[in-house]
DNA sequence: GACCAGGCACATC
DNA sequence: GATGTGCATGGT
């Protein structure tokens, strides 16, 4: 599946965002909402200062939640984003460079105790922004592995992430490429509204 | 105007 | 432990 999408649609570039703590302000903020959305937020942020460490633990949480509107769930991804930058300060004084000398598994359970991110929140920033080997799992990768029979439509995270770190050598590179794929099959072949894939580059990979 | 988009926490049973 | 609900914008 991997081969079959990488030749469709060559690399993704992923993640879409510079710095770390870009890509991690990105994680949060594109949680249940469309990229466009969040791109524009993240432009917002930047035109004002506030895309810093040291200025989005200084910002007020009401003037921040009024730059990221357009990413939808505005107050609550502001209260998140503090949540987050809480943490990071507290545990690392603000360095994602200290951050990533730790192993992924404390990493992950560090990162879960915070309140307002999830097992793909947490994985997208282990993965894309610490650069350790980590599968994510979202919404797509749920839908195409379900219709083409590989899991039920009622497995959990664990059971997916599985299917990835069971059969495939754990690198970050790998990792990073073989999601950022699966969303770009997603949204132009496998939408929730539209179960039929024609033309897909999986037609006819696994029996669905 | 309905449906959808790269979730998560919390209440309730 | 399973299920339901609030959170909110912008594109199709």
């Amino acid at each position: 599946m991997y081969e079959r999408l990488y030749r469709a649609f060559g690399p993704q570039g992923w993640w879409p965002g510079r710095t770390p703590l870009e890509i991690s302000v990105g994680a949060i903020l594109t949680q249940n909402t469309n990229w466009s959305n969040v791109a524009r937020a993240i432009r917002t942020l930047k035109e004002a200062r506030c895309l810093s460490f040291a200025a989005l633990r200084a910002v007020q949480e009401r003037r921040l939640a009024r730059l990221i509107r357009p990413a939808g769930y505005f107050n609550m991804k502001a209260r998140r984003l503090k949540h987050f930058i809480r943490y990071l300060d507290r545990c690392y004084a603000g360095s994602f460079r200290r951050m990533r000398r730790r192993p992924p598994q404390a990493l992950r359970e560090e990162l879960l105790a915070v309140n307002g991110i999830g097992p793909e929140t947490a994985d997208s920033i282990l993965l894309y922004a610490l650069k350790k080997p980590v599968f994510v799992v979202d919404a797509y990768t749920r839908r195409v592995l379900s219709r083409h029979g590989l899991v039920g439509e009622d497995a959990d995270y664990g059971r997916l992430q599985a299917v990835f770190t069971d059969h495939l050598p754990a690198r970050a590179p790998l990792f990073n490429e073989f999601h950022a794929l699966i969303v770009r099959l997603g949204k132009d072949y496998c939408k929730k509204s539209r179960p039929l894939c024609r033309g897909c580059p999986l037609e006819n990979e696994t029996k669905v």
